[in-house]
DNA sequence: ATGAAAGCGCTAACAT
DNA sequence: ATGTTAGCGCTTTCAT
């Protein structure tokens, strides 16, 4: 067993509650003590089990993540400025996955709340009807969405939650508008599965508001598996007959556009010549390609960042709250800008 | 506060000892107080505490896992892998990151270790002399090194420590060979800093091994700071004249592949025309870009899987070794196979 | 300035 | 099959 509290207080000849005090406010130990005691922690190589001070605090300076996956660069880079911001803030990062099953976030949610993490920050396929924030509420345990985007005041009584995301509905008509300023007119969204995703389904909205404002007739949205477009058989026909094939496709993620265009060129077109592409999310690589891929970026660091000092924000005031008596909860709901990012893979269509 | 056992055990009408069996071996607890147990549970909306349960049984059922950074899609994969894995053998994950500074390192363990982690698996500068493996070592904690690689019985006592990667050095002939293979003969590496990365002094040792192998003259690694070959002057001056210039660059990575490739369009030179690239991890997004990105492949969720799996081995073992008496520690060094992905970037020199 | 003691939630002897 | 109790490491009154 590794040394306690106790085993420092018997060395240096005190008792435990003095090397706690030493340990917490060093002020109020005399220095003698502060000196032999920090000999008996220097000789024993006591560190303190943040275990015993968790139960007995009943909070453990530790926030719980939850996210779709990490093979996508977007939440890998909000988990980072998850973790810099907390690790800046002293807190510790517990961290798990759901392989967008939405069965999996209540278990992960269990699985941290089984932890007492202070605080949970987590995407999730829906945000609309889920029953795993339903939990979190029930808990009373503060939890912030990253890059889920609540619709505001639905019907019946919307409990407001705390969010941080760029305005997918805004950013995506932006981005579609971008291709028909290029000229398009027959432009096709290609989205990641609406019921793993309601940023997809706010993003094809956003298509739908571009193309209507554009006086265009807009398009149903082709969904496919995750970056597997071989399965997608209309898709196929539709990229393989000239006459039904769209100037410029809009995809709901980076790695899908660049699975398309993968795709589109082993089907022997070029990018932008025969068609032009644009993404949704910036991923850092999109620049580094050649065509490089047009998208809208939105700063995925940063909306980790955010989130983890919303989360604290509202774990201190929640303490602070319960000390005090009173327990006003308020949902900050960052939206965050983005950025329409011009690059090769969208360009003017050519005349035909 | 939270709903504890002792409510359950009062609602309920029995012990708390009893509810805590229900909880561990539900044969040990008849059929109707079961029944009753779980009603309780139910309504009070009871879920075990396991900083209770840790502090009680000494252990955390939490791995901690320190990584350089997760903007490098390689380590999010990694920590992926080490996630998946985790869930399956009921372990949680807490995560850090360094920012590729040794003093982080540090930081980073002793907070893991406050929360009394059942084991590391890291992700290191330089796993040669590096005082947080020695901690770790000193502490009996154990761990498992990702990507790092550790010279076989060096100088003086070199305890046996655990890692899971690639043969780097093995790797990097190969990729080099396929270079000279293609009839590449000036080949130069260029190299993210040594001091940051103990991989990429085997990766260029891999380089000399090619090099040598085949009768050519190897020139100095090329070291620069995370993807800015910008401010690499001796590079840029390389580049610019044909005759300094080399028809090959073997890159220690892919994003450094990726970031020369874009520097080389701006310099207006082609790819693979005027120069090959090849690069190092095989990065999935790689495989995507046109041309295809030629590089090694290292499995890095695998490694993280691996990594995950071969840790709670030696956490069990060691648990079932302070039990018997004994405490044989015997580290592995698993060496995942690689794969050269031949691609478009790398083809033959042009005749001059 | 320091100590004694209670208790956070839980499990595991040890009774019964 | 169930209850009683001690104790994991720590902080925090309450005394002194």
């Amino acid at each position: 067993m590794r040394p306690s509290i106790k085993q420092v207080a018997n060395l240096a000849g005190v008792s435990i509650a003095t090397v706690s005090r030493l340990l917490n406010k060093p002020g109020s130990v005399s220095a003698e003590t502060a000196e032999k005691i920090h000999r008996s922690i220097e000789q024993l190589g006591f560190r303190p089990n943040f275990t015993g001070r968790n139960l007995r605090a009943g909070n453990s300076r530790t926030v719980g993540v939850v996210v779709p996956t990490l093979s996508n660069t977007v939440f890998a880079q909000c988990l980072q400025g998850i973790e810099l911001a907390a690790r800046e803030l002293d807190y510790s990062v517990m961290f798990t996955t759901t392989e967008y099953l939405p069965e999996d976030e209540s278990a992960a949610v269990e699985l941290l709340l089984g932890h007492r993490v202070d605080g949970v920050i987590l995407t999730v396929a829906d945000a609309g009807a889920n029953a795993t924030l339903d939990l979190l509420e029930r808990e009373k345990i503060p939890f912030v969405l990253t890059y889920n985007q609540l619709a505001l005041g639905g019907q019946g009584h919307v409990p407001p939650r705390a969010s941080v995301s760029v305005d997918n509905r805004a950013a995506a008509c932006d981005a579609v508008a971008h291709l028909i300023r290029l000229g398009h007119r027959r432009i096709q969204m290609l989205s990641g599965r609406f019921n793993a995703s309601d940023r997809a389904i706010q993003r094809y909205y956003g298509y739908l508001d571009a193309m209507q404002a554009a006086g265009l007739a807009p398009l149903p949205a082709i969904e496919v598996e995750r970056h597997t477009l071989t399965a997608a058989t209309d898709y196929q026909q539709m990229m393989a007959d000239p006459a039904l094939r769209p100037t410029a496709l809009f995809c709901s993620n980076d790695l899908l556009a660049m699975s398309a265009m993968r795709d589109l060129r082993a089907l022997g077109l070029r990018v932008p010549r025969d068609i032009s592409v644009m993404g949704f999310d910036g991923i850092p690589v999109g620049a580094l390609m050649e065509p490089v891929l047009a998208s809208v970026v939105q700063p995925s660091e940063r909306i980790g960042d955010v989130a983890l000092r919303t989360l604290v924000a509202a774990i201190e005031r929640g303490a602070a709250a319960a000390a005090a008596g009173a327990a006003p909860v308020e949902a900050a709901r960052h939206v965050l800008p983005h950025v329409v990012r011009e690059g090769g893979s969208a360009a003017a269509p050519a005349q035909s």
